[in-house]
DNA sequence: TGGCCCCCTG
DNA sequence: CAGGGGGCCA
């Protein structure tokens, strides 16, 4: 009755697929800025001396300079790192020398020998970097403990160097630089003391001023109010959430993932892609989300085939190996495991935050890859956004000459584990704490809505229960959970009158037999609907959705031929049928960077 | 009664 | 796409 056209591939975008653009397997942070800050984690030598160490090595005798060669090397590298910090970067290097900084203190805090740089490791905190900065710490938790007093410092770095660039950014013309003593002026209400509300002293008699540090000394004088407002918003938010990671890592995380520690850094190999299998296995064997049992009509459009394309949710890992690149997968899961040690998700989500707060892309942090998410056991009520690092990147006509990854490949990475160690806790921990509420969507964006038209080809009568697992991102509140509804509602409205039309259409055309109408990608139908709910073309529109929509035409054509739609109610037969023809929606479509990345497509 | 749906309207 | 009205149902 109705046709089995099946493709047999994938439902996600094929040629248009999920890829992993190059420069991110590795690491690399892009951007111009990137480069110019993470010089130690490329392939460069190690950097010379500074124009200004230069000039001071002149005035040394040569002697002196070859006898010193060593230690001036070792001097100029760590000034270079030093500078390469604290010079703030161009405005346009700025997107990504968080990014770029992360790296330096990645080099900076694991002390690894240069040579040793350029060949990444996989990044264990129990055999990697913990070992290598034995010299710091005679115990595994004094070891644990620099680094992380490392990542706290650096944490603070970054968030001057944020508050800096935000000055200048809204103040270019202020180039003076540390003169002066501070002076404290009044802190913003209800956080007294905060050093972030304090001032520095100069000739302008405007109160509401910038950070108190040398580096930090924006000056936002000569903004209008609104924007100095909003800079002491922004400055003061920005303080706080740094407090909460750090004081809440170092109170909740640290003492249990230093026990873990100790019991497992000297025996604990890292755990190589097998244990990590393993693990994902396991982890994919107890699915989480009870999801509603597949309605499908049996005899109709519910064969298995049927099924197949329509990113039916994975028995099993291997389920998915004809419809996605398991190559993919791997490699996103691997490269990433060359770049961030364990324990640096606090950064890895901070930076995601702040590139979301300056509307840049996070893709050059996803690198963090499976290392970013805490295992399964571990997630708490935000794991949601801990996903985010699991999944990849949907991309569109850019960078496509890496093979696709299907939603199904998007779930595989979006439940790779962590670890097993107490890193995997720590980590979670950071995570939790520095994913605040606020970063969680109180409100549905434009790549929310995309991604409901995309869902919208699997199913079209949601539950709100539905909904709620595949908008992890979202704050669900009354509202919103009504305003997705709603959407969908108007999806299906706008379906049913193209359907309608297309059917009516048939009929004065001729048509007899209502099975021999059929809905394919070249149908004019199709390319109504796939241009109202997959603008951009950049969605497979599975196979599983032009059998529906076959169908609804022939219910259509049906009850007009037959004089149905005198009655007033014609149509809910027919909603009817089609309600009992949702099909389950792909994992990956639970992926929280989804909808962020669905709207760069 | 609340939740959901459809329909109409802007 | 959102708002609002009306109907249906548990």
């Amino acid at each position: 009755m109705v046709g089995r056209r099946l493709d047999p591939t994938i439902l996600f975008p094929s040629s248009q697929g999920v890829t992993l653009p190059q420069e991110y397997e590795c690491g690399a942070s892009p951007g111009e800025g990137a480069q110019a800050l993470s010089f130690p984690r490329t392939c460069a030598p190690a950097p010379m001396p500074c124009a200004g160490d230069r000039d001071q090595l002149s005035d040394q005798h040569l002697w002196d300079q070859i006898s010193d060669q060593h230690l001036q090397a070792k001097r100029a590298r760590v000034e270079s790192i030093i500078q390469g910090i604290s010079l703030p970067p161009t405005p346009q290097a700025f997107s990504t020398s968080l990014e770029a900084a992360f790296w330096q203190e990645r080099e900076r805090g694991s002390e690894v020998p240069w040579e040793s740089k350029r060949k990444p490791r996989v990044p264990q905190q129990g055999s990697g970097a913990a070992k290598r900065v034995a010299p710091l710490g005679d115990s595994p938790h004094a070891e644990g403990c620099q680094q992380l007093k490392e990542q706290l410092c650096f944490l603070e770095q970054q968030l001057r160097r944020l508050q800096e660039k935000f000055s200048q950014v809204c103040d270019s013309a202020d180039t003076a630089q540390t003169q002066g003593g501070s002076k404290k002026v009044h802190p913003l209400p209800g956080n007294p003391g905060d050093r972030l509300d304090k001032d520095r002293a100069t000739a302008t008699s405007d109160p509401c001023k910038g950070p108190e540090k040398d580096e930090d000394r924006g000056d936002t004088g000569g903004l209008p109010s609104a924007a100095r407002a909003l800079s002491q918003t922004l400055k003061h938010e920005l303080a706080e959430a740094m407090s909460r990671v750090v004081d809440s890592v170092l109170q909740t995380a640290w003492p249990k993932a230093a026990s873990h520690f100790l019991q497992q850094h000297r025996r604990l190999p890292v755990p190589g892609p097998d244990a990590r299998r393993e693990h994902f296995a396991a982890t994919r064997c107890r699915k989480p989300l009870a999801k509603p049992s597949p309605r499908n009509t049996p005899g109709t459009l519910g064969s298995p085939e049927a099924e197949a394309p329509s990113g039916a949710p994975a028995k099993s890992p291997g389920s998915h190996a004809g419809s996605f690149s398991s190559k993919q997968v791997r490699k996103n899961s691997q490269a990433p495991s060359m770049c961030y040690p364990l324990g640096l998700a606090a950064p890895i989500q901070d930076s995601q935050l702040l590139s979301q707060l300056l509307g840049y892309g996070q893709h050059g942090l996803w690198s963090s890859g499976s290392h970013g998410i805490p295992s399964s056991l571990e997630r708490g009520p935000l794991e949601p956004l801990n996903l985010h690092w699991g999944t990849v990147k949907l991309r569109s006509s850019v960078m496509r000459q890496q093979q696709p990854l299907s939603p199904a490949g998007m779930e595989g990475l979006a439940l790779l584990p962590a670890g097993r160690d107490g890193c995997g806790e720590l980590r979670a921990a950071a995570c939790r704490l520095s994913l605040t509420p606020r970063q969680m969507q109180e409100a549905l964006t434009p790549g929310h809505l995309k991604k409901a038209k995309l869902m919208f080809f699997f199913t079209r009568y949601p539950s709100s229960t539905l909904l709620k697992t595949y908008f992890l991102d979202v704050q669900f509140s009354r509202c919103i959970t009504s305003q997705l509804i709603k959407w969908f509602s108007n999806f299906r409205e706008f379906y049913y009158i193209q359907v309608e039309k297309s059917a009516r259409q048939a009929l004065l055309e001729g048509a007899v037999d209502a099975g021999s109408l059929r809905v394919s990608r070249d149908s004019e139908l199709f390319r109504t609907l796939n241009m109202h709910y997959n603008k951009g073309n950049d969605f497979e529109v599975p196979g599983r959705f032009l059998e529906v929509a076959s169908l609804t035409l022939q219910e259509f054509f049906s009850a007009v031929k037959a004089g149905k739609d005198a009655d007033p109610s014609w149509k809910k037969p027919i909603y009817k049928i089609i309600s009992k023809l949702d099909s389950d929606i792909p994992e990956g479509f639970k992926a929280v960077r989804c909808s962020q990345e669905l709207l760069c497509s």
